[in-house]
DNA sequence: TCAGATGATTTTGC
DNA sequence: GCAAAATCATCTGA
């Protein structure tokens, strides 16, 4: 049964109408003999016709009686049905994305820098730990760190009020379409399906808006984060103390120089700065020392006779004369070299 | 201003 | 996941 079949049968459902009638003088005149509801559908079929070649006011009232013509629900009905079933069933098939993927990853992001969501320490945090991992004085971290927070509140607070512009201007021009379609759906035939779908382009239209904002507020975040938090940027050396402590361990454990987690919590201490900056510091120094050794000489051979001193030291006061020194054996060169390669 | 030093990050291999 | 190696970015002293 094609649709123009079924809205036929529709009408005949509803008001006795056969297939095949509609349009044929013939056929209306033999509908009329019939009975009363043939003639309204005919009746309503010329009305529409020939309502274009009349005037404004005489159009407006005949517009009026047909939308208080006690057919007309039925007709919308079935012309609403023939609409689902061809136009809007292959926009429906469009119609079911599946979230975006990029949409995830900037909800994600602004979640985890604390600019959408609930309030939490998620950029403050970040700002304690990226200023704890550049070794900088208290003091400066805290004036970078609350100027960061600032920063930070300041880029949520334009993001959550363009947000909310954005969702009233959406519910607004939502709430307007759907009037202005349920007043047409007087005069023409628009289903509540429709309706729901028209609203649905509007939010992806608006989403996509949405999106533009979660751009560019991630990108200001990032901005932020590099120009506040970006530890090459905030680099500071190591006060003197603790490049001593440092190198000391360092030229002392010479043939096995990789602390261990323990080691390194007690230098980190020591030194003032974190277990990862303990690491980096091994990593390069081994590194460094192992490419040029002969640069190094001097300064091992420096830290052996610290080492030695502190050692005889502590040996005078416990009388005992001779401990070693060091407890170099392999691995990395022996520190004790004169610069220029001899012992 | 610039070269070298240095701390941090990234890439690579195991 | 850890370490080596390469690289980056900043600091520092001349």
């Amino acid at each position: 049964m094609d649709d123009q079949t079924r809205m036929l049968t529709g009408l005949t459902g509803l008001g006795g109408l056969q297939p095949g009638d509609v349009g044929d003088p013939d056929s209306v005149r033999k509908q009329q003999s019939l009975g009363q509801p043939q003639q309204d559908i005919g009746d309503i079929l010329q009305q529409i016709m020939a309502i274009t070649d009349e005037s404004l006011d005489e159009a407006q009232a005949r517009k009026h009686a047909l939308n208080c013509h006690r057919m007309k629900p039925a007709l919308f009905s079935v012309l609403c049905e023939i609409k689902e079933k061809t136009v809007l069933s292959i926009r429906g098939v469009q119609e079911e994305d599946p979230p975006d993927p990029q949409i995830m990853r900037l909800d994600n992001m602004l979640l985890a820098e604390g600019v959408s969501g609930p309030e939490k320490g998620g950029g403050s945090a970040a700002a304690a730990a990226a200023a704890a991992a550049a070794g900088g004085s208290p003091t400066d971290s805290s004036i970078e760190h609350s100027d960061y927070r600032a920063k930070l509140a300041q880029i949520r607070q334009i993001y959550h009020s363009e947000l909310e512009k954005y969702e009233q201007a959406c519910s607004e021009f939502t709430n307007h379409v759907m009037n202005l379609l349920r007043e047409q759906s007087r005069t023409r035939p628009i289903s509540p399906k429709e309706i729901e779908r028209m609203v649905a382009i509007i939010h992806r239209k608006f989403s996509s808006i949405q999106m533009q904002l979660k751009q560019s507020t991630c990108e200001a975040v990032m901005i932020l984060r590099s120009r506040f938090l970006d530890a090459r940027r905030k680099r500071r050396n190591f006060n003197k103390q603790a490049t001593e402590v440092l190198n000391e361990y360092f030229y002392s454990h010479l043939s096995n120089p990789y602390p261990s987690e323990e080691a390194k919590e007690e230098l980190a201490k020591k030194c003032g700065i974190t277990v990862s900056q303990v690491s980096n510091w091994f990593g390069n120094k081994r590194i460094r020392y192992k490419k040029n050794i002969g640069k190094f000489q001097e300064e091992a051979n420096l830290y052996a006779v610290k080492t030695a001193v502190d050692a005889a030291n502590v040996s005078a006061q416990a009388s005992q004369a001779n401990s070693p020194a060091t407890p170099n054996s392999g691995g990395y060169p022996a520190p004790c070299y004169t610069p220029d390669g001899r012992l």
